[in-house]
DNA sequence: GAATATCAATGCACTCGGTATACTCATATA
DNA sequence: TATATGAGTATACCGAGTGCATTGATATTC
């Protein structure tokens, strides 16, 4: 008895994998805007309604990784070691972030065409956002839960919110300026930086 | 002759006031998502292509003051005195915005409206998230032309991805607590004094 | 091993935001 | 008075996303 999901479960992520393959593709030939559902789906050999049992929108087949990034860096706070200073679990909860992309996503070249998607597609970018924001807002609660005597929730929300804006606004002017992956890196690590002194002058 | 517009001029902004203060309502009584941009157009008496010619998106008709409110965080920066640091020039561009929004907006009640419309659609957070990041944007360039020797493209961003940041989670965070109009802006000053603190570190 | 429950996928009709086109008519201008 | 402009209209259309009833393969129970 090979434990592991059956073979049901397992047709279920094929089909998601090849949407989301098929979805990459097409955006890759013929731009975002200028792919609808319908045709990734007919060149996934699906409905379209299935399209939509796997993802809400069209712009989260994009995002597909985005909530095990988010898992990865709640743990990363929740599993600190005992007496990691505030300021030490955010930094690396952002590394961790950062480095999971770079390892991932570079690669395979994810991360570029979602690069090429976010700056070209302002629905594409609108989502992005969306969705940083929402996931900034549950590490801002970790961070909370965490550290319930350093922080209040509005305090918490704005602290994440500075390194998260951060990091996204400088990424997103580095993808701007020229879209080498090395130089976004590095863009989002120096912006990660900065905005992490906002926690040195907390205790006034 | 009394100058100013004519009157085709006046009856194409009364048309757009007539929507503005239509939508308001509707949205008030019904909700965002229940109310349709042909309802809108029904009840101001016009067609849903004349909506359109005068909004591009539905959430529009809510942001309608937003570029005033950036001209005016420009305009701040650019006629500072001779002189200004850096940190005085953002912090009293970013005052302005925040007094702006509570002096005209909190008495009519728009504030409101569009704080709740903000907490409870999706799609209108994700609208203003993307109107406020582009505007952020603007205002980095603004402050890269004024301190050219202090800041590059990827530092401007960051800095200014940090200040909106901050400010937009943490008025957020604050409207989902409490919807009290006062202590949201206190929370946008708190988090503004917390994020401007990453100029201080700049200069290392 | 047959009966039954579950659930991914389907087809279809529908809503709604947004657009294209071709038009009307009041207002502005010469 | 003649002409040009541009706000608003009617209509048909597109694409994203949903509701609903159904099918068929896989999982579970007896």
């Amino acid at each position: 008895m090979t434990e592991g999901p059956g073979r049901r479960e397992r047709k279920k992520q094929q089909t998601r994998d090849t949407l989301i393959a098929t979805a990459a593709r097409l955006f890759q030939e013929r731009g975002y805007e200028a792919t609808g559902v319908a045709d990734i789906a007919e060149a996934a050999d699906v409905s379209k309604r299935t399209f939509f049992l796997h993802f809400p929108t069209k712009e989260d087949v994009l995002l597909s990784d985005g909530r095990a990034r988010l898992d990865l860096a709640i743990r990363v706070i929740e599993e600190r070691a005992p007496g990691t200073p505030l300021r030490d679990a955010l930094a690396a909860s952002l590394a961790a972030m950062i480095d999971d992309t770079a390892a991932r996503d570079l690669p395979t070249g994810m991360a570029a065409l979602r690069a090429r998607l976010i700056v070209e597609s302002p629905a594409v970018q609108a989502r992005v956002l969306h969705t940083a924001f929402a996931g900034q807002a549950r590490i801002a609660d970790a961070l909370l839960d965490a550290y319930p005597d350093e922080l209040d929730r509005t305090t918490a929300a704005a602290v994440l919110g500075a390194v998260v804006g951060a990091v996204s606004a400088a990424a997103m002017a580095a993808l701007r300026e020229d879209g080498d992956p090395a130089a976004v890196t590095e863009a989002m690590r120096r912006a990660a930086a900065i905005a992490l002194t906002t926690l040195d002058s907390l205790g006034d």
